[in-house]
DNA sequence: ACCCATTTCAAACAAGTGTTTAAATACGCC
DNA sequence: GGCGTATTTAAACACTTGTTTGAAATGGGT
């Protein structure tokens, strides 16, 4: 099993210099030294440093996306069995959640988080549209249950800030727990779990503002 | 006056190519042709390119954050005249609408805002520090309003809640009017008056939900 | 023990990077 | 007009980049 292992350590080390230095920024000299492995194995493995990144994504975006997908579908699902709306509180939650707490799920994945975090705003469309490309279809569920929840707000109201919550979030992934503004004459961050609620507050209180 | 024009051409270029590919994805090669002068003139008038960046931050930053501080200032001045907390609408307005309106006040801005909605986010420690610490002062500004006008609020929630503002402006700076979520399934996205009045409703509700 | 496909390795490739140099040019001022 | 500083220029510098190559090593199956 040298394959595997040869394999993961570089997806391992990809996935932290990305996050950490960004895709340009990271040449394959570095990374295959940090991943202890020769210099050619990561295009013999994967083919390009482009198709790299792809897998890194990839790795842990789908599974990440099926949880996302199916707390949603499920919100959906009992306010069906209701016969009500579901709430945007729940959808919201089904959202947020999963995807701060991945952090915690296993090492590394808090660097898988910083890279989708500054993903957005990256200014290469390749790197870019790799990770849009695999989030769309969990930004259309959402979408499509926010649409139930809050019949008052017109569709694309409800859109811009759907778009407001997901630049919170992303902000919010590529900076940790920690602040930008770490100054010391600013009180100290939140722990994870309180960061997770006061964003479900503050995200939820915007999303329902008249409109 | 050939110094000044090349100078010019030159902060105009990477203002345009640092914002759209970003900076380390900007050759000077690329840049100089763009700009249409030869490729030592960066050197010579700037002395670096890491320099040159911090010229071209600077040549907008400093007009804008002039600007926010003299709104902020007046809001935190006459709510002191009146014997009465400044309002948080206010003072988030102050902050929001100058630097969202600065788009529009000048070719080129629109890249400028471009690139410092993106600078956050950057990976490297060298961009997003060039932009941090000029923006830090208005920032601190604002939060003491704010803890002012929400005195109900604990310092480390606000602090918080205006991360998560900061976040929100940065998504929309670095996105422009446009949808990231570009899809023919989804609304027109809106105009950019219409886009300043929904974020700060969106923002001024986030940062008043109860604790 | 042998074979064969898989994997590793050092070396080299062409192309692109920011920066420096020294000669050529331009321009204001006496 | 001509001196002297400021600017522009093409060329070269040393270095890094992603990728390719062909030989060496590895390891499981019969």
């Amino acid at each position: 099993m040298a394959q595997l292992d040869t394999k993961n350590r570089i997806l391992n080390g990809a996935e932290q210099l990305f996050a950490r230095e960004g895709f340009r920024n990271t040449s394959l000299r570095a990374l295959t030294r940090l991943a202890e492995v020769n210099l050619a194995a990561v295009n013999y493995h994967f083919g390009s440093k482009d198709a790299l990144l792809q897998a890194v994504i990839e790795r842990r975006l789908l599974p990440l996306n099926e949880i996302r997908a199916k707390k949603i579908e499920t919100v959906i699902e009992q306010a069906r069995q209701r016969g009500t709306a579901p709430g945007a509180d729940d959808l919201l939650r089904a959202f947020i959640e999963p995807t701060l707490e991945f952090r915690n799920s296993s090492p590394g994945a808090d660097d898988f988080i910083l890279l989708i975090g500054r993903s957005l705003s990256e200014p290469d469309a390749t790197v870019r549209n790799c990770f849009l490309k695999l989030v769309l279809p969990a930004v259309h569920l959402l979408f499509a249950g926010l649409r139930e929840a809050l019949p008052q707000l017109s569709s694309a109201v409800l859109l811009t800030r759907l778009q407001f919550i997901i630049g919170t979030m992303s902000h919010v992934m590529s900076m940790g727990t920690l602040s930008p503004l770490n100054d010391p004459t600013f009180p100290q961050p939140l722990e994870q779990q309180a960061l997770i609620d006061q964003l479900m507050k503050y995200a939820l209180a915007g999303l329902e503002a008249p409109e």
